[in-house]
DNA sequence: AGCGCTGGCGGATTAGGTGA
DNA sequence: TCACCTAATCCGCCAGCGCT
């Protein structure tokens, strides 16, 4: 199959073979190129500012500022003019959460990002500053302190934006059943690749056909329909974001695989193709 | 020539009904 | 909760067109 996917904006190249966490301290003066990752990614800011472009949507960057991305997550900073920007970055694959965990991180549909205050800032920096040493260093007992600093640091964040979502927990939220929540987490983090029906339904523990059902039944869409409702919202959110992407570039980078199927569903879904759509914006 | 787009075709996959 | 079955839908491939 032909398949063209645009390498610069894979960067899996960060992490070795066997290891499944990395710790980096950055200092950056300059735009960082619109990407994306194979893994999660955790970034601290120490000092500076910028523009934090998330998914299409702009976001401001200071001291304290803790974000948590997800394969499904892409970005670019702009930093201000004239500053430079420090932040740690921990780049770690999925198998680091387990599953209370990722229930705990991805329960609501919101983004990972808080401002933190100058006391709660110094504490989650000596997390990250423990994770680098340790990370440098052949000790016994070395990942799990690792692991337990990745931890804190994620309740943290969990804690912070729980306060903010309070008032938003929607009351008509329909009840949803934890091995189709879980199915759908799971669609959230890789619809960027070739999943199945029958992958997905593994995730929920039961069998293809009757997790299409459930499926149906708790969301009131199809899992093909959401499936594509991501794809389409990624590409548009790309779209958006970077006029430097061809649109067969998009169509790959979306978890599509085939360009005239590709536009078809993009017409199908926002009446326009994508090359009219980014003409409209 | 390359890109964006449309449409047709056929195989693969999925949805949903039924019965156990 | 699952297996079986059938109809519907999806998806990949290809050909072709217009535009730059």
């Amino acid at each position: 199959m032909k398949q063209i996917v645009p390498d610069r904006l894979m960067l899996e190249d960060y992490m070795s073979n066997e290891a499944t966490l990395r710790v980096y301290h950055f200092e950056i003066f300059k735009t960082s190129l619109l990407h994306w990752h194979e893994f999660y990614e955790l970034v601290l800011v120490i000092a500076g500012t910028a523009t934090h472009g998330l998914n299409g949507k702009s976001i401001p960057l200071r001291r304290g500022s803790l974000f948590l991305l997800t394969p499904a997550d892409f970005h670019e900073i702009n930093v201000t003019p004239g500053e430079s920007l420090l932040f740690y970055n921990v780049i770690f694959s999925g198998i680091r959460l387990d599953e209370p965990l990722i229930n705990m991180l991805f329960e609501q549909d919101q983004q990972h990002y808080y401002d933190f205050t100058e006391p709660e800032t110094k504490r989650l920096e000596v997390e990250f500053t423990l994770m680098q040493t340790e990370e440098n260093q052949q000790q016994i007992g070395q990942d799990r302190l690792i692991q337990g600093a990745l931890e804190r640091i994620l309740i943290e964040l969990v804690r912070a934006i729980q306060v903010l979502s309070v008032a938003q927990i929607s009351i008509n939220k329909p009840l949803i059943q934890p091995s189709i929540r879980k199915a759908m987490i799971y669609i959230e983090h890789h619809f960027r690749e070739n999943i199945t029906l029958e992958e997905v339904a593994r995730q929920a523990q039961l069998v293809p056909n009757y997790f299409s059902t459930c499926f149906r039944k708790m969301t009131s869409i199809t899992f093909q329909q959401y499936l594509q409702d991501l794809r389409i919202h990624f590409a548009k959110s790309l779209l958006q974001a970077s006029r430097l992407l061809s649109v067969t570039e998009i169509c790959y980078a979306s978890g599509f695989n085939n360009l005239s199927h590709f536009i078809r569903v993009f017409k199908q879904k926002t009446g326009y193709s994508p090359n009219v759509f980014r003409g409209h914006l």
